[in-house]
DNA sequence: AATGAAGGACGGATAACCAAACCTTTTCAC
DNA sequence: GTGAAAAGGTTTGGTTATCCGTCCTTCATT
């Protein structure tokens, strides 16, 4: 008689994935948050200086109890990315010197390709729709930050922030915030790696080229122009990942 | 004096994403669990009469503990979706006649078009990394459901279990399990909507021809060609949607 | 000097989660 | 048959995250 996997064979299934019990990770409301702040601050969107939502409006914005927000953001204060003033006119901002970031993790070193497949899904997504949907305006302003970077070949601080705004910006061009919190989450999750490796102003002349380039297709329209570039640009950075980590 | 806003127009900047600040939907652990199993079932990832990993080892996989994981299986028996049998050789399984699925939610019909766009980040970002990696026994497990797809015209919901097979599968072969658990997210938040449209048999026999040059595209490991074939696969779906729902 | 807007601090209530032990049912091996 | 083993089912107690509300402190503006 036929077992269950005949069964399975003979209806072409295949083996259920092993993804389905995989540990889930709860985050608490607490570590989404200071992860949320924290990496828009370490990427940059938080400019130093800028100022947060006030606490009574910020937890509401993001469902949360406000001592919980204060949790997240006394440890953010205390790592040094933000301060607090008090009294009228006070509030909490951005400090002007961040402070160094960490190294990456063991783990990140270890699991480091499966961040850049998260990252290039989304980068493939974002280029495809914003090759369909973003306006003229949007464009405009991402051809500035694109000049902007010519000009930063020899300072990468200042260009990895500036790539992250136009990567970022591109997201928000598409009109899909779940993608653009995706491209965050990525952009996050990659800048310990991009920060630890050698980027001579040669390639980051190579690197602007395709962000020309990608920008073109995308006013023309041309998704999958679009796409191919920015698949080349990703590789870009793999291999030379590739090359520096256990290959994992 | 130049202000804020002109010191971030002069550095390229653009006013930071909403999204930093939009709601922490922090999931219980229970609540994702019953979310990943319950998924797994409905797209049929897991078969009718499948037995799932006895709860003491299941917990144990999952990293949570083992009277959390009960809750949520008791959600699941309640809701019809698994039943639990008593003593050795017992276990908890899926149900055979699985229970009628809920009709789409009010927040999903006025949310369809972000669900849309995350799916598509998905399906390109596998479609080229599958491209890339995909063994050759892969692609051959992946063409004999395609073949099973071909006889599926006239049962919509079996075509659908299939045809999440065949994409599930592909993502499992790019060998990323972060890639896979996204793809089965993507696709349990796209059946609901699915099922509720209808699929005249030619229409799955275009579907069908897809898919046939989709796995031609990735085994000739043309990740481009492969890209524009799934594009326009999924255009299909949306252009369809976008008919029915609200423009949202 | 008064007001109002901001951060800062405390205490109790609730629910989620965990850990560990124990009970009950059923099958298999001897 | 009988007992061991393997499964689900139950109970209890403790820890922690989170929420809610209230009050305090600071300080620029009026």
């Amino acid at each position: 008689m036929a077992g269950r996997a005949d069964d399975r064979a003979a209806a072409g299934m295949l083996a259920p994935p092993d993804a389905i019990f995989a540990p889930v990770r709860s985050q608490t409301a607490f570590e989404e948050t200071v992860d949320r702040l924290g990496t828009a601050i370490k990427l940059g969107l938080l400019a130093p200086g800028a100022r947060l939502p006030a606490e009574r409006e910020l937890c509401t914005r993001m469902g949360i109890a406000r001592s919980t927000l204060r949790q997240a953001l006394t440890a953010l204060s205390q790592s040094g990315h933000v301060f607090a003033t008090r009294g009228r006119g006070g509030g909490t901002f951005v400090s002007d010197p961040q402070p160094p970031s960490n190294p990456p993790s063991e783990l990140m070193l270890t699991q480091w390709r499966e961040t850049c497949d998260q990252r290039l899904a989304v980068e493939l997504g974002v280029a495809v729709l914003a090759a369909e949907r973003a306006a003229s305006t949007d464009l405009d302003a991402l051809d500035q930050v694109a000049g902007t970077l010519e000009n930063l070949l020899e300072d990468f601080v200042a260009y990895r922030q500036a790539d992250i705004r136009l990567h970022v910006g591109l997201a928000e061009a598409t009109r899909s915030t779940s993608l653009v919190r995706a491209m965050t989450e990525a952009q996050g999750a990659m800048s310990d790696l991009i920060a630890y490796i050698a980027h001579p102003p040669q390639v980051l002349a190579s690197s602007n080229a395709q962000h020309r380039r990608l920008l073109a297709a995308v006013r023309e329209r041309d998704a999958m122009r679009a796409a191919r570039v920015m698949t080349g640009h990703l590789q870009g950075t793999e291999h030379i990942l590739a090359g520096l980590l256990p290959s994992g």
